[in-house]
DNA sequence: GTCTATAGAGCGATAGAC
DNA sequence: GTCTATCGCTCTATAGAC
Protein backbone atom coordinates (compact mmCIF):
# COMPACT_ATOMS: atom_id res chain seq x y z
CA UNK A 1 0.00 0.00 0.00
CA UNK A 2 2.88 2.40 0.73
CA UNK A 3 4.37 1.19 -2.32
CA UNK A 4 1.32 1.77 -4.28
CA UNK A 5 1.54 5.16 -2.84
CA UNK A 6 4.88 5.76 -4.02
CA UNK A 7 4.28 4.86 -7.23
CA UNK A 8 1.43 6.94 -7.50
CA UNK A 9 3.82 9.92 -6.62
CA UNK A 10 6.17 9.58 -8.88
CA UNK A 11 3.88 8.98 -12.00
CA UNK A 12 1.89 12.22 -10.92
CA UNK A 13 5.02 13.99 -10.38
CA UNK A 14 6.76 13.08 -13.50
CA UNK A 15 2.89 14.18 -15.38
CA UNK A 16 3.05 17.85 -13.54
CA UNK A 17 6.44 18.71 -15.09
CA UNK A 18 5.35 17.25 -18.55
CA UNK A 19 2.47 19.56 -17.99
CA UNK A 20 4.35 22.43 -17.03
CA UNK A 21 6.91 21.90 -19.76
CA UNK A 22 4.70 21.48 -22.62
CA UNK A 23 2.78 24.10 -21.96
CA UNK A 24 5.81 26.46 -21.96
CA UNK A 25 7.64 24.95 -24.38
CA UNK A 26 4.81 23.59 -26.72
CA UNK A 27 5.46 19.74 -27.94
CA UNK A 28 8.73 19.73 -30.05
CA UNK A 29 10.20 23.28 -28.07
CA UNK A 30 9.95 20.34 -25.10
CA UNK A 31 12.60 17.84 -24.18
CA UNK A 32 12.38 14.68 -22.35
CA UNK A 33 15.62 15.93 -20.37
CA UNK A 34 13.77 18.99 -19.00
CA UNK A 35 10.73 17.04 -18.30
CA UNK A 36 13.03 14.52 -16.29
CA UNK A 37 14.67 17.35 -14.64
CA UNK A 38 11.32 19.43 -13.56
CA UNK A 39 10.05 15.88 -11.62
CA UNK A 40 13.54 15.51 -10.14
CA UNK A 41 13.76 11.69 -12.38
CA UNK A 42 15.60 10.37 -15.24
CA UNK A 43 14.34 9.62 -19.24
CA UNK A 44 14.36 6.03 -18.10
CA UNK A 45 11.95 6.37 -15.54
CA UNK A 46 9.74 8.65 -17.70
CA UNK A 47 9.78 6.11 -20.35
CA UNK A 48 8.68 3.08 -17.39
CA UNK A 49 6.07 5.03 -16.79
CA UNK A 50 4.60 6.45 -20.10
CA UNK A 51 6.41 4.96 -22.80
CA UNK A 52 7.33 7.86 -24.88
CA UNK A 53 7.49 11.83 -25.23
CA UNK A 54 3.76 11.23 -27.56
CA UNK A 55 1.85 9.23 -25.69
CA UNK A 56 2.91 11.67 -22.87
CA UNK A 57 2.20 14.49 -24.68
CA UNK A 58 -1.04 13.13 -25.95
CA UNK A 59 -2.20 12.81 -22.35
CA UNK A 60 -1.70 15.96 -21.11
CA UNK A 61 -3.07 17.37 -24.14
CA UNK A 62 -6.23 15.49 -23.86
CA UNK A 63 -6.97 16.61 -20.45
CA UNK A 64 -5.83 20.39 -20.97
CA UNK A 65 -8.19 20.48 -24.17
CA UNK A 66 -11.22 19.45 -21.94
CA UNK A 67 -10.10 21.57 -19.33
CA UNK A 68 -10.19 24.69 -21.44
CA UNK A 69 -13.17 23.84 -23.35
CA UNK A 70 -15.16 22.00 -20.99
CA UNK A 71 -15.16 24.80 -18.22
CA UNK A 72 -16.87 26.88 -20.83
CA UNK A 73 -19.61 24.31 -21.34
CA UNK A 74 -20.03 23.83 -17.68
CA UNK A 75 -20.77 27.78 -17.43
CA UNK A 76 -22.82 27.30 -21.12
CA UNK A 77 -24.86 25.22 -19.22
CA UNK A 78 -25.84 26.94 -15.54
CA UNK A 79 -29.85 27.52 -15.69
CA UNK A 80 -29.86 30.99 -14.23
CA UNK A 81 -31.49 34.07 -17.19
CA UNK A 82 -29.17 34.47 -19.71
CA UNK A 83 -27.91 37.92 -18.70
CA UNK A 84 -26.74 36.84 -15.25
CA UNK A 85 -25.09 34.21 -17.24
CA UNK A 86 -23.05 36.11 -19.64
CA UNK A 87 -21.65 37.93 -16.59
CA UNK A 88 -20.91 34.98 -14.77
CA UNK A 89 -19.13 33.40 -17.62
CA UNK A 90 -17.01 36.37 -18.11
CA UNK A 91 -16.25 36.28 -14.70
CA UNK A 92 -15.58 33.31 -14.26
CA UNK A 93 -13.85 32.37 -17.19
CA UNK A 94 -11.57 35.26 -16.99
CA UNK A 95 -10.67 33.95 -13.45
CA UNK A 96 -9.87 30.63 -14.89
CA UNK A 97 -7.64 31.71 -17.61
CA UNK A 98 -5.59 34.49 -15.33
CA UNK A 99 -4.97 31.06 -13.35
CA UNK A 100 -3.95 29.25 -16.30
CA UNK A 101 -2.47 32.00 -18.79
CA UNK A 102 -0.34 29.58 -21.07
CA UNK A 103 -3.33 27.26 -21.27
CA UNK A 104 -5.28 29.20 -24.22
CA UNK A 105 -2.46 28.98 -26.39
CA UNK A 106 -0.67 26.11 -25.86
CA UNK A 107 -4.15 24.40 -26.68
CA UNK A 108 -4.64 26.22 -29.76
CA UNK A 109 -1.18 26.36 -31.34
CA UNK A 110 -1.00 22.62 -30.71
CA UNK A 111 -4.32 22.08 -32.43
CA UNK A 112 -3.13 24.00 -34.99
CA UNK A 113 -0.36 21.69 -36.11
CA UNK A 114 -1.14 18.46 -34.85
CA UNK A 115 -3.85 15.85 -36.44
CA UNK A 116 -5.62 15.31 -33.11
CA UNK A 117 -7.44 11.69 -33.39
CA UNK A 118 -8.50 11.89 -29.92
CA UNK A 119 -10.01 15.27 -30.67
CA UNK A 120 -11.49 14.48 -33.94
CA UNK A 121 -13.82 11.74 -31.69
CA UNK A 122 -14.90 14.10 -29.49
CA UNK A 123 -18.71 15.61 -29.97
CA UNK A 124 -18.17 18.85 -29.83
CA UNK A 125 -21.24 20.50 -32.08
CA UNK A 126 -23.70 18.25 -29.54
CA UNK A 127 -22.27 19.78 -26.37
CA UNK A 128 -23.16 23.13 -28.14
CA UNK A 129 -26.41 22.89 -29.96
CA UNK A 130 -27.76 21.26 -27.11
CA UNK A 131 -26.33 23.43 -23.86
CA UNK A 132 -28.94 25.31 -22.00
CA UNK A 133 -27.05 28.14 -23.59
CA UNK A 134 -28.48 27.45 -27.00
CA UNK A 135 -32.14 27.01 -25.54
CA UNK A 136 -31.91 29.80 -23.99
CA UNK A 137 -31.05 32.15 -27.17
CA UNK A 138 -33.56 30.57 -29.20
CA UNK A 139 -36.44 31.16 -26.56
CA UNK A 140 -35.14 34.91 -25.83
CA UNK A 141 -34.81 35.71 -29.40
CA UNK A 142 -38.38 34.25 -30.30
CA UNK A 143 -39.96 36.53 -27.26
CA UNK A 144 -38.10 39.53 -29.16
CA UNK A 145 -36.33 40.26 -26.40
CA UNK A 146 -32.81 39.78 -28.22
CA UNK A 147 -31.73 39.70 -31.44
CA UNK A 148 -30.92 35.98 -32.97
CA UNK A 149 -27.65 34.85 -32.81
CA UNK A 150 -25.80 31.49 -33.31
CA UNK A 151 -24.61 30.11 -30.28
CA UNK A 152 -21.11 29.11 -32.28
CA UNK A 153 -20.76 33.13 -32.76
CA UNK A 154 -21.38 33.88 -29.31
CA UNK A 155 -18.89 31.44 -27.89
CA UNK A 156 -16.61 33.10 -30.31
CA UNK A 157 -17.67 36.06 -29.00
CA UNK A 158 -17.28 35.08 -25.52
CA UNK A 159 -13.75 33.34 -26.16
CA UNK A 160 -12.52 36.04 -28.36
CA UNK A 161 -13.00 38.64 -25.85
CA UNK A 162 -11.68 36.96 -22.81
CA UNK A 163 -9.10 34.31 -24.10
CA UNK A 164 -7.78 36.86 -26.90
CA UNK A 165 -5.97 39.42 -24.15
CA UNK A 166 -4.31 35.94 -22.48
CA UNK A 167 -2.82 34.72 -25.82
CA UNK A 168 -1.50 37.90 -26.21
CA UNK A 169 -0.54 38.99 -22.99
CA UNK A 170 3.41 39.48 -24.05
CA UNK A 171 2.09 42.15 -27.31
CA UNK A 172 -0.73 43.80 -24.88
CA UNK A 173 1.77 44.55 -22.04
CA UNK A 174 4.29 45.89 -24.37
CA UNK A 175 1.77 48.33 -26.52
CA UNK A 176 0.15 49.55 -22.92
CA UNK A 177 3.67 49.60 -21.05
CA UNK A 178 1.80 47.59 -18.31
CA UNK A 179 3.89 45.52 -15.80
CA UNK A 180 2.14 42.37 -14.30
CA UNK A 181 -0.01 44.05 -11.79
CA UNK A 182 -1.75 46.32 -14.47
CA UNK A 183 -1.66 44.08 -16.89
CA UNK A 184 -3.73 41.58 -14.69
CA UNK A 185 -5.99 45.18 -13.42
CA UNK A 186 -6.45 45.03 -17.45
CA UNK A 187 -7.90 41.63 -17.78
CA UNK A 188 -10.14 43.19 -14.59
CA UNK A 189 -11.37 45.37 -16.25
CA UNK A 190 -12.64 43.66 -19.03
CA UNK A 191 -14.96 42.08 -16.97
CA UNK A 192 -17.35 44.82 -17.01
CA UNK A 193 -16.74 45.73 -21.02
CA UNK A 194 -16.83 42.15 -22.18
CA UNK A 195 -20.36 41.58 -20.93
CA UNK A 196 -21.23 45.18 -21.61
CA UNK A 197 -20.91 44.90 -24.90
CA UNK A 198 -22.45 41.43 -25.79
CA UNK A 199 -25.76 42.58 -23.65
CA UNK A 200 -26.07 45.90 -25.65
CA UNK A 201 -25.15 44.16 -28.45
CA UNK A 202 -28.53 40.84 -28.12
CA UNK A 203 -30.27 44.24 -27.29
CA UNK A 204 -29.88 46.35 -30.00
CA UNK A 205 -32.35 46.33 -32.84
CA UNK B 1 22.91 42.72 -63.58
CA UNK B 2 21.54 38.83 -64.38
CA UNK B 3 24.09 37.45 -61.76
CA UNK B 4 22.44 39.88 -59.25
CA UNK B 5 18.87 38.90 -59.87
CA UNK B 6 19.43 35.29 -59.63
CA UNK B 7 21.01 36.01 -56.66
CA UNK B 8 18.02 37.23 -55.10
CA UNK B 9 16.38 35.26 -56.48
CA UNK B 10 17.17 32.07 -54.97
CA UNK B 11 17.30 34.31 -51.60
CA UNK B 12 13.82 35.36 -51.56
CA UNK B 13 13.62 31.49 -52.75
CA UNK B 14 14.66 30.65 -49.26
CA UNK B 15 13.22 33.03 -47.64
CA UNK B 16 9.57 32.19 -48.85
CA UNK B 17 10.42 28.68 -48.16
CA UNK B 18 11.13 29.72 -44.74
CA UNK B 19 8.28 31.64 -43.79
CA UNK B 20 5.94 29.13 -44.95
CA UNK B 21 7.58 26.30 -42.74
CA UNK B 22 8.26 28.64 -39.95
CA UNK B 23 4.87 29.35 -39.89
CA UNK B 24 2.86 26.43 -40.47
CA UNK B 25 5.55 24.70 -37.67
CA UNK B 26 6.59 27.34 -35.00
CA UNK B 27 10.63 27.69 -34.55
CA UNK B 28 10.87 24.57 -32.71
CA UNK B 29 8.97 22.10 -35.01
CA UNK B 30 10.72 23.76 -38.50
CA UNK B 31 13.97 21.94 -39.43
CA UNK B 32 15.88 23.34 -41.82
CA UNK B 33 15.93 20.12 -43.60
CA UNK B 34 12.62 21.01 -44.50
CA UNK B 35 13.05 24.88 -45.69
CA UNK B 36 15.88 24.09 -47.90
CA UNK B 37 13.47 21.16 -49.45
CA UNK B 38 11.06 23.88 -49.55
CA UNK B 39 13.11 26.46 -51.42
CA UNK B 40 14.53 23.65 -53.95
CA UNK B 41 18.33 24.19 -52.86
CA UNK B 42 20.66 22.48 -49.60
CA UNK B 43 21.41 23.21 -46.24
CA UNK B 44 24.25 24.59 -46.97
CA UNK B 45 23.45 27.06 -48.98
CA UNK B 46 20.81 28.46 -46.95
CA UNK B 47 23.60 28.78 -44.31
CA UNK B 48 25.72 30.54 -47.11
CA UNK B 49 22.69 33.46 -47.44
CA UNK B 50 21.50 33.60 -43.60
CA UNK B 51 24.31 31.94 -41.51
CA UNK B 52 22.12 30.34 -38.90
CA UNK B 53 18.92 28.85 -38.58
CA UNK B 54 17.81 31.77 -35.43
CA UNK B 55 18.91 34.28 -38.28
CA UNK B 56 16.22 33.35 -40.61
CA UNK B 57 13.89 33.16 -37.57
CA UNK B 58 14.29 36.19 -36.82
CA UNK B 59 13.80 38.00 -40.04
CA UNK B 60 11.24 35.98 -40.55
CA UNK B 61 9.58 36.85 -37.58
CA UNK B 62 10.39 40.92 -37.33
CA UNK B 63 8.40 40.53 -40.49
CA UNK B 64 5.66 38.77 -39.88
CA UNK B 65 5.56 40.51 -36.82
CA UNK B 66 5.35 44.28 -38.23
CA UNK B 67 3.23 43.30 -40.84
CA UNK B 68 0.63 41.89 -38.45
CA UNK B 69 0.71 44.88 -35.94
CA UNK B 70 1.29 47.38 -38.44
CA UNK B 71 -1.83 46.58 -40.81
CA UNK B 72 -3.91 47.28 -37.89
CA UNK B 73 -2.06 50.93 -36.56
CA UNK B 74 -2.45 51.51 -40.65
CA UNK B 75 -6.11 51.53 -40.22
CA UNK B 76 -6.17 53.01 -36.62
CA UNK B 77 -4.95 56.05 -38.29
CA UNK B 78 -7.22 56.69 -41.17
CA UNK B 79 -8.74 59.74 -40.92
CA UNK B 80 -12.38 58.56 -41.38
CA UNK B 81 -15.33 59.49 -38.77
CA UNK B 82 -15.18 56.72 -36.07
CA UNK B 83 -17.55 54.41 -36.63
CA UNK B 84 -16.92 54.24 -40.39
CA UNK B 85 -13.89 53.59 -39.56
CA UNK B 86 -14.87 50.91 -36.97
CA UNK B 87 -16.45 49.40 -39.74
CA UNK B 88 -13.89 49.15 -42.30
CA UNK B 89 -11.42 47.76 -39.44
CA UNK B 90 -13.20 45.24 -39.16
CA UNK B 91 -14.00 44.47 -42.79
CA UNK B 92 -10.66 45.04 -43.70
CA UNK B 93 -8.70 43.38 -41.16
CA UNK B 94 -11.02 40.04 -40.94
CA UNK B 95 -9.87 39.95 -45.11
CA UNK B 96 -6.30 39.90 -44.18
CA UNK B 97 -5.97 36.99 -41.73
CA UNK B 98 -8.37 35.33 -43.52
CA UNK B 99 -5.74 35.68 -46.35
CA UNK B 100 -2.65 34.85 -43.73
CA UNK B 101 -4.40 32.40 -41.26
CA UNK B 102 -1.51 31.33 -39.72
CA UNK B 103 0.15 34.60 -38.94
CA UNK B 104 -1.77 35.36 -35.92
CA UNK B 105 -0.97 32.01 -34.02
CA UNK B 106 2.78 32.41 -35.41
CA UNK B 107 3.16 35.30 -34.13
CA UNK B 108 1.63 35.29 -30.86
CA UNK B 109 2.86 31.87 -29.80
CA UNK B 110 6.21 32.75 -30.72
CA UNK B 111 6.44 35.43 -28.63
CA UNK B 112 4.99 33.93 -25.66
CA UNK B 113 8.06 31.20 -25.96
CA UNK B 114 11.00 33.10 -26.60
CA UNK B 115 12.84 36.84 -25.83
CA UNK B 116 12.82 38.37 -29.04
CA UNK B 117 15.08 41.47 -28.37
CA UNK B 118 14.16 43.24 -31.62
CA UNK B 119 10.53 43.23 -30.29
CA UNK B 120 11.36 45.01 -27.11
CA UNK B 121 13.20 47.38 -28.97
CA UNK B 122 9.94 48.54 -30.67
CA UNK B 123 8.29 51.90 -29.44
CA UNK B 124 5.02 50.09 -29.55
CA UNK B 125 2.97 52.34 -26.78
CA UNK B 126 3.63 55.39 -28.46
CA UNK B 127 2.19 54.17 -31.89
CA UNK B 128 -1.40 53.17 -30.34
CA UNK B 129 -1.64 56.00 -28.07
CA UNK B 130 -0.47 58.99 -30.73
CA UNK B 131 -2.76 57.30 -32.89
CA UNK B 132 -5.70 59.28 -34.27
CA UNK B 133 -8.07 56.55 -33.46
CA UNK B 134 -6.79 57.13 -30.02
CA UNK B 135 -7.03 61.20 -30.48
CA UNK B 136 -11.15 60.36 -31.97
CA UNK B 137 -11.55 58.14 -28.60
CA UNK B 138 -10.78 61.17 -26.24
CA UNK B 139 -12.70 63.98 -28.36
CA UNK B 140 -15.95 61.70 -29.16
CA UNK B 141 -15.96 61.29 -25.19
CA UNK B 142 -15.51 64.66 -24.15
CA UNK B 143 -18.47 65.26 -26.69
CA UNK B 144 -20.57 62.80 -25.09
CA UNK B 145 -20.95 60.73 -27.83
CA UNK B 146 -19.62 57.78 -26.94
CA UNK B 147 -18.39 56.07 -23.33
CA UNK B 148 -14.92 56.50 -22.56
CA UNK B 149 -12.65 53.69 -23.49
CA UNK B 150 -9.06 52.83 -23.45
CA UNK B 151 -7.35 52.38 -26.90
CA UNK B 152 -5.90 49.48 -25.70
CA UNK B 153 -9.22 47.72 -24.53
CA UNK B 154 -10.67 48.64 -28.38
CA UNK B 155 -7.74 47.34 -29.84
CA UNK B 156 -7.83 43.88 -27.93
CA UNK B 157 -11.58 43.63 -28.36
CA UNK B 158 -11.09 44.21 -32.35
CA UNK B 159 -8.62 41.48 -32.34
CA UNK B 160 -9.76 39.60 -30.00
CA UNK B 161 -13.19 39.79 -32.07
CA UNK B 162 -11.48 39.35 -35.39
CA UNK B 163 -8.14 37.38 -34.61
CA UNK B 164 -9.25 34.53 -32.21
CA UNK B 165 -11.80 32.95 -34.64
CA UNK B 166 -8.41 32.25 -37.11
CA UNK B 167 -6.86 31.21 -34.38
CA UNK B 168 -8.88 28.89 -33.15
CA UNK B 169 -10.49 27.64 -36.62
CA UNK B 170 -9.92 23.60 -35.92
CA UNK B 171 -12.02 24.21 -32.58
CA UNK B 172 -14.60 26.54 -34.28
CA UNK B 173 -14.27 24.31 -37.41
CA UNK B 174 -15.16 21.09 -34.99
CA UNK B 175 -17.42 22.75 -32.78
CA UNK B 176 -19.58 23.90 -35.53
CA UNK B 177 -19.54 21.21 -37.86
CA UNK B 178 -17.95 23.40 -40.72
CA UNK B 179 -16.45 22.54 -43.89
CA UNK B 180 -13.90 25.05 -45.28
CA UNK B 181 -16.68 27.07 -46.55
CA UNK B 182 -19.23 26.96 -44.33
CA UNK B 183 -16.24 28.35 -41.85
CA UNK B 184 -15.28 31.33 -44.05
CA UNK B 185 -18.82 32.31 -43.87
CA UNK B 186 -18.58 32.22 -40.40
CA UNK B 187 -15.96 34.87 -40.61
CA UNK B 188 -17.62 36.52 -42.96
CA UNK B 189 -20.59 36.99 -40.46
CA UNK B 190 -18.65 38.37 -37.99
CA UNK B 191 -17.95 41.55 -39.92
CA UNK B 192 -21.81 42.63 -38.98
CA UNK B 193 -21.12 40.89 -35.96
CA UNK B 194 -18.35 42.62 -34.38
CA UNK B 195 -18.49 46.55 -35.26
CA UNK B 196 -22.19 46.04 -34.43
CA UNK B 197 -21.26 45.14 -30.90
CA UNK B 198 -18.55 47.63 -30.44
CA UNK B 199 -20.83 50.79 -31.49
CA UNK B 200 -23.61 49.67 -29.60
CA UNK B 201 -21.66 49.49 -26.44
CA UNK B 202 -19.64 52.56 -27.01
CA UNK B 203 -23.11 54.68 -27.77
CA UNK B 204 -25.10 52.79 -24.36
CA UNK B 205 -24.68 54.69 -21.08
C1' DG C 1 10.68 0.92 -9.36
C1' DT C 2 14.89 3.32 -10.31
C1' DC C 3 19.31 3.87 -11.97
C1' DT C 4 23.68 4.17 -15.47
C1' DA C 5 25.28 3.58 -19.85
C1' DT C 6 24.67 3.66 -24.48
C1' DA C 7 22.50 2.83 -28.88
C1' DG C 8 20.84 4.90 -33.03
C1' DA C 9 18.69 8.43 -35.44
C1' DG C 10 18.31 13.27 -36.56
C1' DC C 11 19.77 17.83 -36.13
C1' DG C 12 22.30 22.31 -37.57
C1' DA C 13 26.54 23.88 -39.36
C1' DT C 14 30.73 23.86 -42.16
C1' DA C 15 34.93 22.41 -45.01
C1' DG C 16 36.25 22.05 -49.37
C1' DA C 17 35.53 20.87 -54.33
C1' DC C 18 33.70 22.87 -58.47
C1' DG D 1 26.92 30.60 -56.01
C1' DT D 2 26.10 25.89 -55.39
C1' DC D 3 27.07 21.33 -54.33
C1' DT D 4 28.64 16.75 -51.61
C1' DA D 5 30.43 14.88 -47.66
C1' DT D 6 30.86 14.85 -43.04
C1' DC D 7 31.53 16.59 -38.29
C1' DG D 8 29.93 17.04 -33.64
C1' DC D 9 26.15 17.50 -31.00
C1' DT D 10 21.52 16.59 -29.10
C1' DC D 11 17.64 13.99 -29.09
C1' DT D 12 14.55 9.93 -27.74
C1' DA D 13 14.45 5.36 -26.39
C1' DT D 14 16.13 1.07 -24.34
C1' DA D 15 19.20 -2.66 -22.37
C1' DG D 16 20.63 -4.33 -18.31
C1' DA D 17 22.29 -3.83 -13.41
C1' DC D 18 20.49 -3.23 -8.81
Amino acid sequence: MAKKELTLDTEQKIKAAAKEVFLRNGFHGAKVKDIAEAAGVNIALMNYYFRSKEQLFEMIFMETFLSFFGRMITLFNEETPLEVKIWKIVDQYTDFVIENPLMPVFVLSELQKNELTFFKQLNLPTLLMESYMAKQLREEAALGNIREIEPLQLLATLMGNIVFPVIARPMIKHIGGLDQEQYNQFLIDRKQITPRMIMAFLRDR
